[in-house]
DNA sequence: ATTAATTTGATAAAAAAATATCGTTAATTA
DNA sequence: TAATTAACGATATTTTTTTATCAAATTAAT
């Protein structure tokens, strides 16, 4: 399970994401060169990468689109609802405090925290932002372990060592700040802006400046 | 420049953002292997990394920092300054608008379009929001060539197919939806509730469920 | 019932990426 | 000034990832 490779689990969504589409189109099975059409990879690490966390292809049928989907879901941990915590209730944090698609996912965003009082309350979907000295107790009672940084730059390094002072094993980070943290701790870091930087390489290098 | 490897690509981000945290600190040069230690990488990496976008490098020295993030900066084009636009002003769509933080790396949002004209105006930061209808003739004029997707599920694909054919070349994008779109399109899924799911993979593994 | 056509899964080859090794260079110290 | 040491850069090796090849399996057709 651990052995399948970061490139390979990357895909995975990808996958999912077609078969549930095709799926909704009634279509029940599907060939591993069909998928690799579609989402424009090799038609042979598509067989692989499934391989990897399913076992439903039959020859000259293809896979199961059903239980390609659970396998999938199952292997996404989309089943076991995951609770996560937002720290910094700013836009981002709002957007994704109430952006409902985390739950198909099997995460659960509870609520968040922020130092402004002035944020303090309930978000338009009616999730609880509460003081950030809060957070100490509220994790004594819940054991969060996923948390999900948006700070602005500056107090991210400060908020980070609370969050895993206090139980947090895994974080999903906004800030451009170079964060500091113990080796256990998952890290992934999710900075917009660069990743727009280099989709504006790779346009440059396609299109030849 | 274009045979860099796409891993050395997503790294480079990372080494400007720490050798800009310890140029502010005053310092004036660093070791390959200084880099490595801090950012958890191999140090014969560090060093084929930065060798494929700098020459920096002296024996005893290190990496003269200033230099470096110059090469840095110059090669990930965050001189010259980039135009992009969004589509879909919801929570996450003028959360992008109003971040400033994409302008240090040579983006500049420029405004953004959405189809509900309740959202037509100014943004908080004072950028437009105008009809999505509009587009058409303001990429005539302007041509711009980086979009960003942050319209819901469901009508993704049709508005991808009014910004390819009006002139956007590289589309940022962040929609659980599957888009079909020519090969001369550079496109990148920034799908946060997919990250969020990989992360909650890594914790389970690393922590042994 | 036999043959043909597809499509998987396994094995092998190729390509790419990461890591290790080593010679060279430049600063420091004796 | 010579020896020593720290660090780079180049080359080589290993590992990982991707791609290619092919036999086995299953359905459909003749």
């Amino acid at each position: 399970m651990s052995n399948i490779s970061s490139n390979t689990k990357k895909r995975l969504p990808f996958y999912l994401e077609y078969l549930n589409k095709i799926k909704s189109e009634g279509q029940k099975n599907v060939s591993s060169g069909a998928i690799a059409l579609a989402l424009n990879l090799g038609e042979v690490q598509v067989r692989k990468d499934i391989a990897s966390i399913s076992t439903s292809g039959k020859p000259k049928i293809g896979y199961d689109v059903e239980t390609l989907i659970e396998d999938l879901e199952k292997y996404l941990g989309y089943h076991d609802c995951d609770d996560a915590i937002i720290f910094g209730a700013g836009k981002l944090g709002t957007a994704l405090l109430d952006y409902p698609g985390f739950n198909d996912c099997g995460l659960n965003i509870i609520k968040a925290f922020d130092i402004d009082p002035a944020k303090h309350g309930l978000s338009e979907s009616g999730k609880e932002i509460s003081p950030l000295e809060d957070f100490v107790e509220f994790n004594k009672v819940h054991n969060v372990r996923i948390g999900i940084l948006c700070v602005p730059d500056g107090c991210a390094q400060e908020v980070c060592d609370l969050m895993v002072n206090n139980g947090i094993k895994a974080i999903l980070t906004f800030t451009q700040e170079h964060l500091e943290l113990p080796d256990d701790i998952v890290v992934k870091n999710e900075n917009l802006a660069y990743s727009l930087a280099l989709l504006s390489i790779e346009l440059k290098i396609k299109h030849k400046i």
